[in-house]
DNA sequence: CCTCATAACATAACAAGTTATATAACACGA
DNA sequence: TCGTGTTATATAACTTGTTATGTTATGAGG
């Protein structure tokens, strides 16, 4: 059975776009179920790593750091908020902004992410990217034929994990 | 602010090629809005494109082909076939399977298509990747700022489009 | 033939994105 | 100070993807 999405090149390259990245996902969360064994969906994850890295941020600039809508950004901090990751509180100045800050379970599950899922999460994919080459296209080709082929879970080394804060300019871009 | 789901790199990976999917999707619209004046939804389209390539196809087949699960597949056709583009009817031979097939508005609308918004976003979406180049991370941040700088619909140069099945191999891919 | 496993599709519930709009707080000019 | 416009967030409705499960049809063995 053809590949109608892949065959259509650039006509179609949304759809295929957001088809690797609802794989890369789904893989993200088996391997989450793996390693942290905590059942952090996968998009709760920049949230979590956008509050550690500019500390507590409006609704608003939330949305800017992810790109993504403001109303999306509110309902995902509200079922953080109800599961203790972050607190919200609005701001003295102007009672329009909430500030949304990690809590310390917050904290201490970014720890814990920095620790383990975040870097494995770096290294798999980046064991998945590498050797891609040539024009995009291609290079997406040859992307999901990789994860197709072996998921990120099993491109675990099992080798020690650097800390996600030492890992920075290495494996990650 | 910083773009925080840029500025992982691969440990957002996921997250990043769904962003710019849904980017391109939604320029897509608008530029289909403009081009054709159907309100066709961006996703129907590889529907119909299947159609036209392969013929009528079962579900499951159609699930193959665009890459996606069954039940999406069901709920889309169940929506163009209130739309009466597409027909649905059970097999002889085995009346599990429903063969999903164009209608005559479904087959006029695939040759409008043909004739305008498919080749237009093919070559927009060419002329955005143009130039493109280096690692996937990287091109991904181009691709992305070239989006962000100039949409698909301004990308139109007005001039003549060459119909759909004449520019496969050229632009496709 | 009857049963049971399998296969295809349908349905339901959920997740996470969107747009459009409502609400509430602020800010400024008449 | 009183509207009035603007800004920040909340809410609602929708879309489109998912998984889990139900239903019906098929086919194969005893």
């Amino acid at each position: 059975m053809e590949d109608v999405v892949r065959a259509l090149g650039y006509a179609t390259l949304g759809s295929r776009l957001k088809r690797i990245g609802e794989k890369l996902q789904a893989q993200t969360q088996d391997l989450a179920g793996e390693l942290a064994g905590t059942g952090l969906p996968t998009p709760h994850n920049p949230v979590l790593a956008a509050l550690d890295r500019q500390g507590p941020l409006s609704i608003g600039d939330l949305a800017k750091a992810l790109g993504q809508s403001q109303p999306g950004i509110t309902r995902m901090i509200n079922k953080m908020k109800s599961e203790g990751l972050v607190s919200v509180t609005s701001l003295e100045q102007d009672r329009r902004v909430s500030t949304v800050a990690l809590t310390e379970a917050g904290r201490h599950l970014v720890d814990h992410l920095k620790a383990t899922l975040w870097p494995a999460v770096s290294f798999a994919v980046a064991d998945a990217c590498a050797g891609l080459d040539g024009p995009l296209l291609q290079q997406l080709d040859q992307l999901e034929a990789a994860l197709t082929e072996q998921s990120l879970s099993t491109r675990q080394t099992g080798q020690p994990l650097p800390d996600w804060d030492t890992l920075d300019l290495e494996t990650r871009s």
